[in-house]
DNA sequence: CAGTTTTATGGCATAAAATGCCAATTGTTT
DNA sequence: AAACAATTGGCATTTTATGCCATAAAACTG
């Protein structure tokens, strides 16, 4: 799909605000209300917009502590890692999980409420089928989160 | 703020679809509309809710590659940890940046569309003052991403 | 445990927004 | 320049948001 200069601010706004009224997003955006309901509705449809989500407070809902945990798996067949992959995805406070490159295979991003909750967590992650070499890496504070994506603006 | 059963609903609701209407919402959660928005009003003002917003396609929007750069400072004074940081809120392809235990400073999250675009970033990174030992870790594939947070249900 | 106060709920009326339709404008092509 | 295609803007209708008030539920007090 070809992406013009006003889908790229219609894209903006919603990344920053998820919520505006279409009447608010074309007053931004310097479109009537039609053809901008029009656009967004089309960019759902493409699949350029995903979804729409609340982003909560962490800390607010005693999940103030992120932990990011490499690992590696013993086995590298399409078992192993079948059988891995589902495990994680079925474990709710594992928000994340990327196959990567380097020493480490998976990266998962985990969210507790403390160290203690922490412990309970990882004995699980070790306890998964072929998991090996488990390093943890706990975020200490935030500098840059959730920042929306960058839009080349083209036009 | 104490949240009750209603609230855990709601708040799941609105991380799984941001744009509910109230009407939609309340309807979900077995209450009438008036109660319904009034809470999420006041979870908004309390900062439970910290925002909407729309989860966009990389790929459709020429970023589809991301990498995890890890490195250290040289210095470790106020003054290198707040200029590299300020620097790296300037740049737009850096989604997060945080501050980690472990062998790096930093945990950085980048987003690009191709290895070449990439090479040009990771240069700007190497010559933000006092950085060292920088360490790119290329994401193959996300096996889970953008995940709600678990939200432990109470009443 | 009854009475009182506080808090939350549901319904209703009004204001605002979403949505579908059509004419008009823009810009493309030949 | 004429014809065609795509996009826009405005309008009417349906749906939703919002503020207000009476009622119900819960908490508190003596």
């Amino acid at each position: 799909m070809k992406l013009d200069g006003l889908d790229y601010r219609i894209l903006d706004q919603l990344q920053a605000n998820g919520r505006l009224t279409n009447v608010e997003l074309s007053d931004k955006v310097n479109l009537s209300p039609s053809p901008c309901l029009r656009r967004v509705k089309q960019l759902e449809e493409e699949g350029v917009i995903l979804g729409y989500r609340a982003s909560l407070n962490r800390v607010a809902l005693d999940l103030g502590m992120t932990v990011f945990v490499d690992l590696r798996l013993g086995h590298h067949g399409d078992q192993a890692s079948s059988q891995f992959e589902a495990s994680v995805l079925a474990m709710p406070n594992v928000i994340s999980c990327y196959l990567v490159s380097g020493t480490a295979d998976y990266r998962l991003e985990v969210v507790v409420k403390d160290l203690q909750h922490y412990e309970l967590l990882l004995r699980q992650i070790q306890m998964l089928p072929f998991v090996k070499d488990i390093h943890s890496n706990f975020v200490i504070r935030a500098v840059k989160g959730e920042s929306p994506l960058p839009l080349n603006t083209p036009t």
